[in-house]
DNA sequence: TATAGTAATAGTAACTATTACTATTAATTA
DNA sequence: TAATTAATAGTAATAGTTACTATTACTATA
């Protein structure tokens, strides 16, 4: 894969921000940089990069995300302000008896926790 | 709110299915039995039933499927056949040490587990 | 360092899922 | 029954994404 310089600028902005930016963040951004970047070049470098490994998608309700963390890992979201945060990957979320259950085998789990962050957490609304 | 015919035959539709249909799918069924039933009507009504808490909505990747099941509940897809299966809800998903460590109250856990389904866990591939 | 071959781009058009709009129809109330 | 309101069908509009195409940039080799 040879790597042009806009795919650079797309990769260095999503590995940059804890914010989970939509395709339309990251084309803006990536117009402070470079001007006149195609929205498409965006969109299908994204994929690429996903492809390759080197960033992740999050589906945030109808909303696509990219996240520059590729480690295994979560997601909560505060339901007051809106803010996604990253949550580290722990063991046995699913417990042995819901495999033995359904006789299913793991390959990965999308966790999504919805709640109050710790900004809104301390009014109880 | 008014019950009108539509709105009971798309209700229907899905509560008689465990595929997890797409509004595409729910509206050419209703078209079995209303012939010119209107998409919009059909979009209308699930975000109404939606609302009212009589159906649930999954958002799987980028496609939004409609749930009759209104327990709180997960979902497994297969990885091979693509079906999505409902798994019970089970306590505990996020311990304690996460909810501390991030300083976060939970409202809501959308857990998806991906991998093989009982069809299709035999064979390893 | 020219050239051939390939990959990637910008800009635009097309596509898909969903929502908004509007005139009409159906249900409810007085 | 008439008036009021809700819901509908059908169509247009919107938003996010993907496809297309002519052009540009990179890479390897002679």
């Amino acid at each position: 894969m040879r790597y042009s310089i806009q795919r650079k600028v797309i990769k260095d902005i999503v590995k940059s921000t804890k914010i989970h930016p939509s395709a339309d963040w990251i084309y803006n951004k990536a117009k402070e940089i470079m001007p006149n970047i195609s929205l498409g070049t965006v969109y299908r470098n994204l994929k690429r990069l996903e492809n390759n490994g080197e960033i992740s998608t999050i589906f945030d309700d109808q909303i696509v995300r990219y996240d520059g963390n590729t480690k295994s890992h979560h997601h909560f979201k505060c339901t007051k302000c809106g803010e996604l945060i990253d949550i580290n990957n722990y063991k046995n979320i699913v417990p042995k008896k819901i495999l033995d259950k359904y006789k299913i085998k793991i390959e990965e789990v999308n966790l999504m926790i919805l709640g109050k962050c710790q900004k809104h957490n301390k009014t109880n609304e």
